[in-house]
DNA sequence: TTTTTAATGAGGAACGTACCTCTTGTCCAT
DNA sequence: ATGGACAAGAGGTACGTTCCTCATTAAAAA
């Protein structure tokens, strides 16, 4: 038995194949009898449109914009690199990628970019800014024009956002901590850094780390979080004197971006190789402070996933089709230097 | 500018359209210079075979085989689990698939189901089974029949296999022993136990966390491997000895599949709490008790990753397409309680 | 030069679906 | 009963590719 095709339905439900059409396709001018004579011929055969030929057919052409934070992070980096990658593969079939970059925190900056793009000709977009009135308002508008919306790293948990792709920072907060918990022996503190403690992510994954230091591993006392702002000479300067006046740190947590400054403060301070060093996010800093035993791990998500699931998650919804979820779940990588992934 | 189809080609090559498709699809009766000046037009153009217009109109169904280890395995039962799901998603999308289990340790049957199956009708083989010279000779023959093979989870170094997809098993040991090592804290020994070191995978896993263990960690010392051949009730058995002679036992690395015995034995002992356990393959068993603590971390490979990759892969081979590496690349996943995945 | 052979052109049908037009049928209100 | 509105049928073309046949041309062999 072959797969069963659009004449097979009519046959079955007894329909011209321009009424199996109308249905499938809900088109208007069907009585509701007969969708369900049709909808019965399709369940029996277990119909399953081709969606392939159906696009040959539509000519369609997904058109998606991928909005993401601009400013040097070799985090957004790979990411960009992940996604020129993808557009070249089979993944991005029939699909039309638009990368948009915007100042993270410039909320009225990140409207004007979002409100600039033509939803009318827009089937989806990807978005990776952090959650404010202003993107929840725009989010909204893009929906209400039938743009379909995606999360991408950080979620936008109050916005009409359609699907979440990342992974759960309080998890990850929680990961990482575990694993400074088990690595680091000695009793002391754990340095915290990040880039900045309003970002929703950096506040979750600060939470997940916490409470597993103190649930679980008393003898490590977490410090209050120390934020660079973007700023790398600052970062170095305050990770320089904080080390230098705390002996008794023992561990360093970094949330975010900025690993390369951290890294240099710490190399100078003379004292990396005590230290237990968990970090986020692979990227060449990091894969290469792995490697020479600096950091300890690292918690990651691939953003060769990240990408790929989000074409694939934004064109299934494109389609209305139901998102298969295992598929796209994003795993939280805990990479150490034996199991770093080869070149890339 | 749209994607140029073969009508461009012709054009830009100021041939005609048949002589295009004869040359794409490397069919004879086309002069050489005529090959060249065509082939100038695609990259000139940068044509695209669009595969599932070709698919379409040719009728392709790709007639894919998967022979796996039978016999209980929680590891091969998630494995065909994700084969199942698989089968009923996009990814396999016109492939017919037939999933064949055969005795993992009998050479010759296994080299009777691979002559059973259909080499006419067949397009790719995936393989998960010990290479033996049998299995070397067998593979041999599907690929001169044309058949793709492709080597699941264990590989095969020595037959002319397509691809390998699965984890790199002297990384995974590495991995496991680079954990264990900073896991374990205390002075001790640390109790190895496989299914059977005859297998290429137990062997390697064993090389890489003693290299690892000997080199960084000295506070630790592997014991020779224990065994249990497939036999549930002896592994038990010996566990339980082995813990009760040697109270110095700090951890237990387990390199294959039956956890369950073990954890058996282990929870018996009364001495789980104080031991660093990391085994490997993330099974419901595994799974369990990683989620009570008594795991410290499983080494895992994504088996839903391993079988898409596979019908990705099989598909691409099938096709003659070049193999997108990043995206098939199996990573050494780290799984401990706090990035367990969900449900699944 | 003529015959043979190989290389190429021209055109069309098919794959499964979408979408279009035009026609026919059915039912209800007037 | 008749018009109108809506439901359904019938048939077509298109998408990009494969694969087929048949005709034509150019080059090599006789």
């Amino acid at each position: 038995m072959n797969k069963p095709t659009v004449h097979d339905i009519a046959k079955e439900a007894g329909v011209s194949l321009a009424t199996v059409d109308r249905v499938l396709n809900a088109r208007p001018g069907v009585r509701d009898k007969t969708i369900a004579k049709v909808q019965g011929a399709v369940e029996r055969l277990g119909y399953v449109r081709d969606t392939y030929a159906a696009n040959l057919a539509r000519q369609r052409l997904y058109q998606f914009a991928f909005v993401l934070p601009e400013g040097p992070s070799q985090f957004t980096d790979t990411l960009k690199a992940a996604l020129k990658e993808a557009i070249s593969s089979q993944i991005a079939d029939r699909i039309a990628l638009k990368v948009v970059t915007v100042p993270a925190h410039d909320p009225h900056a990140i409207v004007r970019s979002l409100r600039s793009l033509n939803a009318a000709a827009l089937d989806g977009v990807a978005l990776m800014v952090p959650e404010t009135p202003q993107v929840r308002d725009a989010v909204a508008r893009l929906k209400a024009e039938g743009v379909r919306i995606v999360a991408l790293v950080s979620d936008l948990p109050n916005s009409q956002r359609d699907y979440f792709i990342g992974i759960n920072s309080i998890a990850a907060g929680r990961t990482a901590g575990s694993l400074m918990g088990r690595f680091a022996h000695a009793q002391g503190e754990v340095l915290v850094v990040t880039n900045s403690m309003r970002s929703r992510d950096s506040l979750d994954r600060r939470l997940g780390f916490d409470q597993v230091i103190s649930d679980d591993f008393p003898h490590l006392m977490a410090l209050p979080s120390i934020e660079s702002y973007d700023d790398a000479a600052r970062m170095e300067q305050v990770v320089c004197d904080v080390i230098a006046a705390r002996p008794g740190i023992v561990g360093v947590y970094s949330m975010g971006s900025g690993n390369m400054p951290l890294l240099n403060a710490l190399r100078a301070s003379g004292r990396l190789g005590e230290l237990t060093v968990i970090s986020h996010e692979l990227t060449p800093a990091t894969r290469q402070a792995l490697q020479n035993g600096e950091i300890a791990a690292v918690i990651a998500q691939n953003v060769g996933h990240l990408v790929r699931s989000a074409m694939r998650v934004l064109r299934t919804l494109s389609d209305d089709l139901p998102i298969f979820e295992a598929q796209e779940r994003i795993r939280i990588d805990i990479i150490i230097r034996e199991n770093l992934p080869g070149s890339r």
